[in-house]
DNA sequence: AAACATTTGCAACATAGTTGCATTTTTGAT
DNA sequence: ATCAAAAATGCAACTATGTTGCAAATGTTT
């Protein structure tokens, strides 16, 4: 993957039917690089001197959620992150681990919870985001 | 438990040792009424006359929280929401949904999730918060 | 190359949440 | 009831996060 992460990431763009820009393709390797989610702060001092601006940023992965490429995911944080959507499923994103030490998270993605069935008459649940919080290996 | 509300918030408030102020009492009077979890802007403009400092309310509902008196709850909104406590075990609060059609947010206080066990080596859970999302009743 | 659609950067704005500090309220002890 | 200490409140100013409008730049299609 690490030599055809390019290619990978054009196919990406071409079969989701977003333009193949510059800043898409950089952003989305940062998300496979990182491989948990990030905030758009991080993305823009990642970035560096590429001098991505704040709105691109947002819009950026705006386009790429809409596409169905990122997720939102769902930490106990003030700024929304973003990660890659391709290791969760239509219905269920795998859940995230946050250290109430040291404040970092992960991504558990072979821990699977099992998606309640439906609930009362006339609720539909589509969509299900597990978070856990405790002490991870460094801190436990 | 109406007309005992005061004593029962009183109660709660001795126990928890804070101090009994005004708006702590109007504060988690308004979350038990409410029901589900409420926004500052939401506390605010309910409280209307009673000219609540933003500050305040930010301040009341920490102090509540530290408590353990209120929780904080994971919607998918920017603004944090508060509500009370009491339908949680410390380990896993109850289940919340939200509409994606009409934006309604519903606790689901008798959907019993398992708590996931240890899942790696040095992973230690403390803490579980499930996020649903699908179409609410009335938009079903 | 030209025409069209989308993306980008910038400035300005909106909303959520925080900090410091002087004043007021609550509490517990006299 | 009076007083002193501790905590809560209100206000102003501030930071951080996220949004909008628009003109310029870039990507795509023919
Ligand atoms: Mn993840
Ligand atoms: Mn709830
Ligand atoms: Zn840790
Ligand atoms: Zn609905």
């Amino acid at each position: 993957m690490s030599e055809n992460l390019d290619e990978h990431i054009d196919e990406m763009l071409k079969t989701a039917g977003l333009y193949h820009t510059e800043n898409r393709v950089l952003i989305l390797k940062m998300l496979f690089k990182a491989g948990k989610p990030l905030s758009q702060e991080k993305i823009a001092r990642q970035a560096g001197t590429n001098n991505l601006d704040k709105v691109t940023i947002y819009r950026t992965l705006e386009s790429l959620f809409n596409a169905g490429l990122v997720h939102k995911a769902f930490l106990n944080k003030r700024a929304s992150h973003y990660e890659l959507a391709h290791r969760c499923t239509k219905k269920q994103c795998h859940p995230h681990f946050t250290c109430t030490k040291c404040g970092s998270t992960h991504c558990l993605v072979d821990l699977a919870l099992p998606m309640p069935v439906s609930y009362h008459k006339g609720f539909i649940i589509n969509h299900q985001q597990v978070h856990l919080e405790g002490l991870c290996p460094a801190c436990s």
